[in-house]
RNA sequence: GUCCCCAUCGUCUAGAGGCCUAGGACACCACCCUUUCAAGGUGGCGACACGGGUUCGACUCCCGUUGGGGACGCCA
């Protein structure tokens, strides 16, 4: 049997962490067995489906390298098909006309609660002689007795009594297609044989296998995964910050990161933690699929950020950037290899690298009063008239002039490599100072050398 | 309220009855390294929700309690 998996998100919306950890899955589970992965969009709520969100949708996943086999499907392009299904139900009387009102629903509802019964429809118009009154609603009628498992890869299996199911609708009264029926009608047409998606969805579950099963389909197997949840253990929300991963992608996250992080919250191998997609692929299966909630946690995927952006190729991290780099400094990939060890994200690489893309030095005011004093201002200028000299300009001689001048003065290295870092960076924080000056280059170098010296003599 | 799922360090998890003095990772703390910040190294802190069974023996199996999550739409 070929593995057809799906990822089948209604377009309402961004595209969210817990949307991207079960395409994720289901992608890997194709990928793993040579089968193919569909995207379906469920946009038959016309009122809530917009273009937008089909965009986010499609661009989130492109981001993410999780490339469809097949698709995108629209669901709203197939409601022929769906009216086809409805009629034969209605005509093998599987399904039927429902006149209720809201108003009678609604009571219906507040009754049932009032009495500690799980709200459901009645089936009032259930046993009506499938007369000629073709509005309101389409029913299916759903089995009474009985039970139904599921057969759940993640969950085992799960026994449902028919009797706690009521008859759902697939149809609503302007004639279009709800949900139930059109994602079963899907499933068996675009030939699905895993149905991965979150647990929110287990409910409905048993609901679907009846009406496949009335509909002579084969039942595909499905997979259940936990919802993610905050740190604060609620489900995930804007409350949590980023829930959009193009969120992730502005916050300077690297896809593989998230990926990674997204994979191993619920599943894992052993004591591994970091994965390549190849990895994931050969490794990747149900059977070690934590069955619980987990708590999405912004750290972890920090740590993995700068995994990857320390072990990524520097050129590939850098085409990443959203920045240009300063004609007349470092390359944008020599600035990510001396920034990678300190920056979480690509946002804090480009926040930290101000003073290698030749914008004007903006100085920390903390750092000059404590670093740019009169006492250096000898030291600082023999400094500067060593290193203009140097005909040689690498990270090695800048260091071996940096460290005859400390001798010269008798002073400890960081006492003049501090005021050297701050007159050339702006700050008191930098990667090595050698190196530093070496990218900023000879010109400038000595320009801000200069610049720092007469800020000295200004302050006395 | 009813039904369903779940339950190991703060968080993600390892653990398929004796391998457990419960392992790893993130975070946190300390020390080392060091021209700043990091990165790295070493060490530390820290959990089997509770109560009953089953068993010679339970983190592991069963039941219950508690707790958390989900579902109960003419949303998906």
């Amino acid at each position: 049997m070929t593995v057809r998996t799906r990822f089948a998100p209604s377009p309402t919306g961004y595209l969210h962490v817990g949307g991207v950890r079960t395409a994720l899955f289901s992608w890997l589970y194709a990928r793993k067995h040579g089968g193919q992965f569909i995207l379906r969009i469920e946009d038959t709520d016309r009122k809530r489906s917009t273009q937008a969100s089909v965009d986010a949708i499609l661009e989130g996943m492109a981001w993410l390298g999780l490339q469809a086999d097949e698709g995108p499907f629209y669901q709203t392009q197939r409601f022929e098909r769906y009216q086809q299904v409805i009629k034969q139900l209605l005509s093998e009387e599987k399904a039927y006309y429902c006149h209720c009102s809201k108003e009678r629903l609604e009571q219906l509802r507040v009754g049932q609660m009032a009495s500690k019964q799980k709200p459901r429809y009645d089936g009032k118009c259930r046993e009506l002689s499938p007369s000629s009154d073709k509005t309101g609603v389409i029913r299916f009628k759903n089995p009474k007795i009985g039970q139904v498992v599921v057969k759940d890869l993640i969950k085992g299996n799960i026994t449902f009594n028919n009797s706690e199911l009521d008859d759902l609708i697939i149809a609503r009264a302007d004639g279009t297609p709800t949900y139930h029926l059109t994602v079963v009608v899907d499933d068996w047409d675009m030939r699905i044989s895993h149905v991965i998606r979150g647990d929110d969805h287990l409910n409905n579950t048993p609901r679907q296998i009846n009406l496949l099963q009335a509909l002579g389909a084969t039942v595909p197997q499905y997979a259940h995964l936990s919802m993610i949840l905050g740190s604060d253990g609620q489900r995930l929300s804007k409350r949590h910050g980023a829930v959009s991963v193009m969120n992730y992608k502005e916050e300077g996250y690297l896809p593989e990161a998230l990926l990674n992080y997204l994979v191993r919250l619920g599943w894992s191998h052993g004591d591994q933690e970091i994965f390549s997609l190849e990895e994931m692929i050969t490794l990747f299966d149900f059977n070690a699929i934590h069955g619980s909630p987990a708590a999405f946690n912004i750290d972890k995927l920090l740590w993995l950020n700068q995994h990857y952006i320390k072990t990524g190729k520097p050129e590939e991290i850098a085409a990443q950037l959203p920045i240009q780099a300063d004609p007349l400094g470092p390359t944008l990939a020599d600035i990510v290899t001396i920034q990678a060890e300190r920056a979480k994200t690509l946002k804090e690489l480009v926040h930290n690298s101000q003073y290698f893309l030749g914008t004007p030095l903006e100085y920390d005011n903390k750092a000059v009063r404590k670093h740019l004093k009169p006492a250096i201002l000898i030291p600082l200028t023999t400094l500067c008239q060593q290193l203009e000299a140097l005909s040689n300009w690498n990270a090695e001689t800048i260091h071996t002039t940096i460290q005859v001048v400390a001798q010269q003065y008798e002073l400890k290295l960081g006492k003049i490599a501090q005021p050297l870092r701050v007159a050339i960076t702006g700050g008191a924080v930098s990667p090595p100072i050698d190196a530093t000056s070496y990218l900023i280059g000879q010109p400038r170098t000595i320009e801000r050398l200069k610049r720092a010296i007469e800020i000295i003599e200004h302050a006395e």
